[in-house]
DNA sequence: CTGACTAAGTCCGGAATCTGGACCCACCGT
DNA sequence: ACGGTGGGTCCAGATTCCGGACTTAGTCAG
């Protein structure tokens, strides 16, 4: 977890990636809505490219353009996503609910729940016993 | 999620919170576990109990001793972390396999599953779309 | 009573990162 | 020729992070 973090856990990275999966694959689109410094956001897309989590991808030829799409490893972060999208609007949403809701194809207003894969049971902190630690 | 991010997202925070599910609730042992610097782990506690994630616990009165332990809020984060943990040991593993092994009650190894709260199908990006959007 | 140790921090100076704003280049439309 | 767009880079200053030394209060061993 803590190299996770090392790629993922500098400021605006996971907001680049969310960007990513809500369809703004541009650089321009990216900062206009994160806000982030372009500075900043240049050099955070190029070290999530760098970790495979993004692919930089030229759509056009001559005035030399690129746009940012999710790799295999990208995809696989929308669950982070989703669950700290959840606790922001579980604790954090203040002003009139929160500011982006999705709707999952069931139909129904989504909310991530985080089960054992196994079971299928919601997940406890209680629940659960380390069996191997390293440290 | 940029607030959520103004909170967890700081380097060491969601380590100090993991110790807290782990057990370790001690400033001098989350020193030794996580390898955060003195300095930077009494900062991020503090902007942690002050979010209401963790609440400092007197547990010796004379030379006075503080534990951190999770509040409600603190456990709602376990989602988060778990998700973070499973991306960690499918992508950056390498040497022999996950650092954590955690068992569930039901029996088996633990893996985080993400799904849709009500159907109860596991979550995929492109099976969602935006309702609102603010910005 | 001296020295060593623990726990929970604080203090410090230097290093790394983040920030906003200005700038650049190539192209497009008018 | 002029302004706008897209994807950056460059810079100086502010903020944050870093490791190590230090502090305070109390305990334990010899």
């Amino acid at each position: 977890m803590a190299r996770t973090l090392d790629i993922v856990g500098e400021k605006w990275a996971l907001l680049a990636v969310r960007e990513a999966f809500l369809g703004n694959h541009r650089f321009d689109e990216m900062v206009k809505r994160t806000g982030a410094p372009r500075d900043t956001l240049a050099a955070r897309l190029r070290t999530l490219v760098a970790a495979g989590i993004l692919e930089r991808r030229r759509y056009c030829e001559h005035p030399a353009r690129f746009e940012y799409h999710l790799t295999g490893a990208g995809r696989d972060l929308y669950p982070v996503i989703m669950t700290l999208m959840r606790w922001g609007d579980r604790y954090l949403a203040g002003d009139g609910g929160p500011p982006l809701v999705l709707q999952h194809d069931c139909g129904h207003r989504l909310v991530a729940q985080v089960v054992c894969e196994a079971c299928g049971e919601a997940l406890e902190a209680r629940d659960t016993t380390p069996l191997t630690t390293v440290g």
